[in-house]
DNA sequence: AATGAATGAGACTTCATTCAT
DNA sequence: CATGAATGAAGTCTCATTCAT
C-alpha cells in the first residue's frame, strides 16, 4: 500500500487491530503535513486534514484525542524521519570523518527530508510562538545529537589537519546555520534554489575552511 | 481611498489630526508585532492586538479596514525598517568594500532589527503558506537590492584580491543563508545564541574566504 | 438652492439659525430616501446617509437624535408630500366628482410622488415588520382621509348614475388596491410598467364600472 | 457540492440521514419565515432564526452555508408553494375558462398562501433593494407563467363573449395588480381586510368587466 | 471503528452612538 | 454648529469537539 508520498508504508495486516490503528495514524499525519504545507497552520482545520486523508471528520479525535496532539505527533514524525535519515547515511558512509560529514550534509538535503512540503511544516512550527516550545521539546535532543556528531568529526579533522585556529563547536554551529539558511531559500525561492545548490555551496564552505581535507566541488554551475 | 459614494476623502493634512492618525497606525503595528511575537499568527486576534495597544476592538477596522491589511502593513513596516537600517549603515561606513560589507552584516544583527520580537514576526510570515506570497510581494525587491549590493562589493574584493576561483553571486547567497540560519538560532535558542555571536561567526567566514581582506575576529569566545 | 431631486428648497436665509436647521433636516431626509432606495433599510447606515448628504457622520444625531427618529421623519415627509399632492390636485380640479376622482388618480401616479426612489422607501417600511407600526401611526389618518374622499365622490356618482348595485366603499377599496398593485409593478418591473400605464388601466376600470360617467381611455397602446 | 479538496460528497440517499437533512432545512426555512414575519429582514439574525427553530446557532451555516443562501432558499420555498397551489387548483377546476380563472384567484388568497406570515416575507424582499434582484431571479419565470395562463383564459372568454374592446393582456395585468393591492391591505390592515374580501372584490371586478361570463358575488358584505 | 450532524465558543467585522476638538 | 475618531455591542461565520448512530 502506497501512501500520499509514494513511499510504501507497512502493509496493514488484515489481522491485528493495532496494525490498522498505526496505519490510520500515519495516514492522518501525512494528511496533516499536506494541509499545513498548503494552508499553513492557521488555515489547517480538521476538515482539511480529514479531507486530504479521505476520512471522516470525527476520526482525528478518535486517534489523536485532539488537534494539539495531532500536531505534536506530526512534528515528532518529521523529527524522527530526519534523524533516521542521517543515522542511516552516516552508518553507510566510509570511515573517514570527511565522508561522514558529507553524509550528514547530503542527508539534510535529501529530497525525502528537504522538500517544500516538509520545510513548510518545519517553518510553520518555528514561526508560531505557541508551537515553538513543542518544537523544542521534540527537537532539542535530536538537534544536540547531530550537532555533537558534527563537532566530534570536526575535532578529528582539525587535529588531523592542524587547523589550530578553528573552534570545532563554532564550525558546527556555522554548518547548522547554513543548513537552515539554505532551507529557507529552498522554501521561499524554490525556482531559484534547490537542495543540489545547497550541497555545492556547503562543499565550497568546507573546502575553503579545511582546504587540506575537502576539495572544492566541480566547477560546473550547479543547476537548479 | 474612496468612500461608499465614490467621493474621495479629504486628503490628510500633515498636521493635527493626520499626525494622530499616523500615530494610531504605528501604535497598532507595534501591538501587532508584540502579539504575533507572543501568540503567533494563529493566536493573534483583534482582541490581542487592541489589548496590547490599549485601544478598543473596533479601531483596527477603522484604521486598516481589515486584519489582512493590518498584517501587510506590519510586514511592510518591518521590511522598511530593515532596509533603512542597512542603507544608513552603508552610507556611514568607510569607503572600502570590506567596511561596507561589515556594515551590512552589523545592520542585519543590530538589536533594533534582529530581536526575538521581530524575528518571530518574520518567521510567522515565512511559515504560513497563505502569507508567503504577501511576504514575497513586499520583500522581493528589498531582498534583491541587498543581495545585489553584496554581490557588487564581493566583485570588487575578488578583483582586488585575485580570488579568481570564487563566484561573487555564490558568496553573496551564502552570506544571506548565514544571516537566515543565525537568525533562526537566535529565535529558537536565545539563551545559547546572540546577534553578537552571529557577527563573529560571519567575520570568521569572511576571513576564511577572503584571508587577504578580512581579519579573523579576536579569539575570545563571544557569547553575549 | 436646488436639492438632490432638482426641486428648489426654501433658500437658507443667512440670518436665523432655525431656517438653516430646517434646511439641514431636509437635506438629511432626502439623503435617507436616496440611501434606502439604493441600499434598502438593512443596507442604510449613518455613513451612507451622510455620504449622500455630503455631510459629516455625527450630524444626524445632532438633528434627529437617533436613526429611528430619522426614519420616522423620513416617512412622515413622504406621507405629507403625498397628501399635499392630492389635496392640491383636487382643489385645482373642476367641480364634477369625476374630475376630482381623476385628479386623485393622477396625483397618485405623479412623477414627484410615484417614482422608484419613493416607492422603494414606501415598500421598505411596509416590508419591515418593526417599521409597520410606524407606518400605520403616520399613515392611518392620511389614508383614511383619502379613502373617505373617494368614497364620497363615488357615492355622488352612484347616486347620480343609478349604479345601485355598487357599494361605494367597496369601489374605493378596489381603487386603493389598484393604486398599490400598480405601484408594485412600477417598482419591480420598471421597464415594463410606468405610471402612465397605471393611469390608463385605472381609467379603463372606471369606464367599465361607471360606463355613463367615465370614457374608456384613447385606444393607443399606452407607452412604457 | 464539492468540499475543500474537490471531492464530491457522498450523494444523499433518499432515506435515513438524508431525510433528516431535508427535514432540518425545512425546519430552518419555516423558522426564517417566522422570524422575518416578526422582526423583518433587518431584525432577523441567525440567533432569531435558530431560536425559532429551537436549534443551535451554527447549524444554519452547516445546512445553508450562509445567510444569503438561506434567504434565497426561503424565497424559493414560498414561490414553489405558491405555484404548486395554483397548478393544483387549476387542474382540479372544471373545464371552463371562467372556472379556471376563479381557481387561480382562490389559490392566490388561499390561507396556506396568503397569510400575514407569508405576505410579510414577500414584502420584505420586495422592499429591500438589495434583495429585489433575488426576488426577480426566483420569481420572474413563475410570475410570467401565471400571467400567461390568465391571459390565455381571458382570450378565450373575450372571443367567446365578444368583448372586443378589451385587451386580454391588460386585464391580466389588472388582475395581478388587484392581487398585489389586496395582499397589501391584508398585510397592513389585517383587522379590516381578509382574503375572503379580496375574493369577493375580484369577483365583482370580473362580473363588471365580463358581465356575460361572471355573476356578481352574493351581496352580503363579506368580512371574514 | 467510523461517520457526520450538531453544538457553541470565539473569531472578524459592522455600525449606531458619543464626545473632544 | 459641525467634524470624525473612538467605542463596544451585536452580527455573521468558522471550527474543534462531542456523540448518537
Amino acid at each position: 500500500m502506497a501512501d500520499v508520498n509514494g513511499r510504501t508504508t507497512k502493509p496493514a495486516r488484515p489481522t491485528g487491530r493495532t496494525a490498522s490503528r498505526e496505519v490510520r495514524r500515519q495516514q492522518l499525519i501525512e494528511a496533516t503535513i499536506e494541509s499545513i504545507a498548503k494552508h499553513g497552520i492557521s488555515g489547517t482545520t480538521m476538515t482539511t486534514v480529514t479531507g486530504f486523508a479521505g476520512l471522516s471528520l470525527g476520526i482525528v479525535n478518535f486517534h489523536f484525542q485532539n488537534k494539539q496532539n495531532l500536531y505534536e505527533e506530526t512534528l515528532r514524525h518529521l523529527a524522527l524521519e530526519h534523524r533516521d535519515q542521517w543515522h542511516k547515511s552516516v552508518q553507510k558512509a566510509e570511515l573517514t570523518p570527511e565522508a561522514k560529514l558529507l553524509a550528514i550534509v547530503d542527508a539534510n538535503f535529501h529530497p525525502r527530508i528537504c522538500n517544500r512540503k516538509n520545510l513548510s511544516v518545519w517553518y510553520s512550527f518555528f514561526g508560531e510562538a505557541p508551537y515553538r516550545h513543542v518544537y523544542r521539546k521534540i527537537m532539542d535532543e535530536i538537534d544536540a545529537e547531530r550537532l555533537n556528531s558534527m563537532r566530534e568529526l570536526f575535532e578529528r579533522i582539525i587535529e588531523d589537519g592542524g587547523y589550530d585556529e578553528i573552534d570545532p563547536a563554532d564550525v558546527a554551529n556555522t554548518m547548522e546555520a547554513l543548513y537552515d539558511g539554505y532551507s529557507i531559500n529552498i522554501l521561499i525561492y524554490p525556482d531559484k534554489f534547490s537542495g543540489a545548490d545547497a550541497r555545492v555551496r556547503i562543499r565550497e564552505f568546507l573546502a575553503s575552511t579545511f582546504p587540506r581535507h575537502f576539495d572544492p566541488p566541480a566547477t560546473q554551475a550547479c543547476s537548479t
